[in-house]
DNA sequence: GACCCGTGGGA
DNA sequence: TTCCCAAGGGT
């Protein structure tokens, strides 16, 4: 078959050649995407992109990407910002060290006048692991690269009916992935993988008689589509519980900026009494003042959930508060101090409550 | 390999 | 409501 030569060891690109054929007619429009027929879009838009999607949704990162380059349209422009900047306009997006990394990273891609070409260059840079540097240098570079992700985890697990649980069966994936991936056009293939993970070959519910692979598929010929991939039994989240200070004084708030590192690192955030740091807070509010209950915020995270109970201090009066550092931040400016979530619920929480530091 | 690290949407 | 889990990387 004349299409042998553009793959890479599976007979024939019998998985490549209709899955590329489906992606030509269904591919999903999305905002960092090259439109039918364009020449790809640049490294920046690709890298930005790809950070921004790693474990975050497509609908949660578009509006994210679209203020980001409209703000920073160049890595240039992204490597000079300042970091505050960035990190408030991270805000909401979670998993923060990698708005950490993304500034590292655009500084390190300028002063060395560009971002690498192969998958081991974009590998050593900060925040780039091993499905991103594959997924920019076969998008962006028109490189062959076996790009695997959660996607591709799942559609290649089904169609090879892979009988081992994750994570150890990753191994067998890469060998399977490897095999179907054409040496043409293998950043389409990667997205239409992907695409098909999204919109066919979902979690649940899989629309198998939708899909341009069925008959190649071994987990569809056992009508077991949805036993795959197998998954490790995951542990209970833990459940803990702390307290965050809202300290109002003169129509603004007392912030704090968390350390770089750990729980919501290098973002702007409420003061607390410790729970974040392995185990409950403290429990205890600081000295010096006048805190009487505001309500509570439930929030999960990925390995624990919390139960936040918001004190409230309407004088403005905390010293030990005053001597950790920090800042009064204008409460009519609230929205762009760029709070994670669990701390803009807890600031709505205290607004409705009418504690705006005024009465 | 295990564990840490956010958030929101769908079922 | 509750559970699942997503275009993963760092340590």
């Amino acid at each position: 078959m004349q299409a042998s030569t553009d793959t890479a060891g599976e007979a024939g690109g019998a998985i490549a050649i209709p899955l590329l054929a489906w992606y030509d007619r269904h591919a999903r429009r999305l905002p960092w995407r090259a439109s039918p027929g364009e020449p790809a879009p640049d490294p920046y838009r690709v890298w930005l992109s790809e950070v921004m999607l790693q474990q975050t949704t497509t609908a949660a990162v578009a509006p994210y990407f679209a203020r980001f380059v409209d703000r920073w349209p160049t890595v240039g422009d992204l490597a000079a910002a300042d970091e505050a900047e960035v990190m408030a306009a991270w805000a909401g997006l979670g998993y923060y060290s990698r708005a950490r990394n993304l500034i590292a990273c655009a500084r390190a891609v300028a002063s060395s006048g560009g971002f690498p070409d192969t998958e081991e260059g974009l590998r050593r840079l900060p925040g780039i692991g091993e499905y991103t540097s594959a997924a920019i240098a076969a998008i962006a570079f028109g490189q062959r690269a076996v790009v695997i992700d959660a996607n591709v985890e799942r559609v290649v697990s089904r169609l090879f009916a892979i009988d081992e649980a994750l994570p150890a069966a990753r191994k067998a994936i890469r060998v399977a992935a490897d095999e179907i991936t054409p040496a043409d056009r293998s950043g389409d293939f990667a997205q239409a993988m992907m695409d098909l993970g999204a919109t066919i070959c979902t979690p649940r519910g899989p629309r198998c008689l939708l899909c341009p692979l069925r008959q190649k598929c071994l987990a569809f010929a056992l009508d077991r589509a949805e036993d795959f991939p197998v998954r490790a039994p995951k542990r209970t989240v833990p459940q803990r519980r702390g307290l965050a200070f809202w300290l109002v004084r003169e129509g603004a708030v007392w912030l704090v900026r968390r350390p770089a590192k750990g729980m919501l690192g290098g973002m702007r955030a409420l003061p607390d009494d410790g729970w974040s740091a392995g185990a409950d807070g403290s429990g205890t509010a600081p000295q010096g003042g006048n805190w009487k209950p505001g309500g509570i915020v439930r929030h999960g995270f990925t390995h624990f959930g919390l139960e936040l109970q918001l004190m409230l201090c309407e004088d403005g009066v905390c010293a030990s508060l005053d001597d950790e550092g920090g800042e009064w931040w204008p409460l009519d400016r609230l929205d762009e101090a760029g709070l994670p979530t669990l701390f803009a619920k807890a600031a709505r929480l205290a607004l409705e409550a009418g504690t705006d530091g005024r009465e």
